[in-house]
DNA sequence: CTTAGCAACGAACACCGTTCGCCAGGACTC
DNA sequence: GAGTCCTGGCGAACGGTGTTCGTTGCTAAG
């Protein structure tokens, strides 16, 4: 038999194949390099195989990252806090920050909605504290729509960031960052004052603080938002 | 000379290459079917000839995908309106248009810088305006980039659920629409009640109103909560 | 012992973005 | 007028992609 090897040792240096496996594999890429580096030929590789074998396990390429994504999703912690404005913003730093540990995964979930078992008691958790503090239900219920698009649209654009600032060769991230915003500071300043009065004494602002800072501003006033509309206490129900 | 064909005859059925006319065509293809149907190879058939030649007036796809959204954004109406809470809304809305009628290149945007004479004298308008209100400098400036994300993740969350909606075979978009909607709602409203005390009766409004009514209750309430971080008039400053 | 079912997988299909090298024609120089 | 350079056009190819087909070999059930 010198074509065919001892079948029992051939390939899978490197595990065997299973769903749970080849998601791991998928994970590991995207964490480090992002969806777009995912395919099946390399998952394969991994196993010593060819991208065929992976369709015994997973049903396409889409099937495959929709697992990832629930793994993800899954991760997501309980949020914490007394007031509801705390539950909330905890929930979108939790949010935040699962996704943004797992590159930019978090793009998967536009136009998805998000289910499963764990999300569900999170949602009632949170909407608990809002219906306790008289929220109204379309508040509560849309405001956390827009709250997880926001998060979702932040974590991507904070991986899309990073991605070029990190593609500049070695040099810290940040500072790298920094450079980059300068750019367009400069770009900026060169206006004319005259014609942009209100443009150029704002550069200063528009161009501080880091990612992290601005998606708590972003947060916290989307918040405020939802706050200035709970009715005054004890003013929406004359009988009680 | 059997192989070669009279030049000046052959090809160019649809027009002669140039770039302004292979970012039309682009345009094309993205506004009815995205920008993942958009293939070097597609564009190149329309004019009747191979991929190479559109590298003279291109640099690459991503090059091409760029000049695409330069126009895009290009087409922003300049906002309108007396207050800066209108100014905003006005400028959010006109952006998510914008965006929406050139189906989902608005993905480009995340992790884009906008620029354009066009967008800065935009900026000018409503950061003067937000000045004159006396709303913080970073409010005004945080605001406005928090407010771009969010309508750049609205339109595109858009674009995907009409992309799912209408590969159900026909039907008004609405309707299939709503009726996806209501798969998750019976799924949700399966949870047994006693265990989901908040959810439950928060799922009629959950699943309530279209997709422009939820982005204008984002926008309004993300504004709102900017409103909320203006000093009180005159408590601001004790000199003046 | 036979047979059914299934994971495994080599090969191929139809695409993709991009590059190479050649060609034709216009413009400019000598 | 002849020669040279430049540039847009473009056929062919390279190395990649997701997916499908048809076959193999193993294992468990009958």
């Amino acid at each position: 038999m010198p074509p065919t090897l001892r079948p029992a040792a051939r390939g899978r240096a490197r595990g065997v194949l299973s769903l749970e496996a080849i998601v791991d594999e998928a994970m590991r890429i995207i964490d480090r390099e992002g969806i777009d580096e995912v395919s099946m030929r390399r998952i394969a590789g991994e196993f010593d195989t060819g991208p065929a074998s992976l369709y015994a396990h997973v049903a396409n390429k889409d099937d495959l990252l929709a697992h990832c994504l629930r793994r993800v999703v899954s991760e997501v912690p309980m949020p914490t806090g007394e007031t509801w404005q705390e539950l909330v913003r905890s929930w979108a730093f939790g949010t935040h920050n699962t996704f943004v540990a797992h590159g930019d995964i978090v793009r998967l979930t536009f136009g998805t909605i998000a289910e499963g078992p764990k999300f569900v008691d999170i949602m009632e958790r949170i909407l608990g504290a809002l219906q306790a503090a008289h929220v109204p239900p379309r508040v509560a219920t849309w405001g956390l729509d827009v709250l997880s698009l926001y998060v979702a649209a932040d974590a991507y654009e904070g991986w899309i960031m990073g991605r070029i600032f990190e593609d500049r060769s070695g040099r810290p991230t940040a500072e790298v960052g920094q450079e980059y915003f300068q750019q367009f500071a400069e770009r900026l300043a060169a206006l004319p004052a005259k014609q942009y009065p209100a443009m150029t004494p704002n550069l200063t602002s528009l161009m501080s603080g880091g990612g992290d800072e601005r998606f708590a501003f972003g947060v916290d006033t989307f918040i405020a938002g939802m706050a200035a509309q709970v009715p005054a206490e004890g003013a929406d129900r004359a009988d009680g």
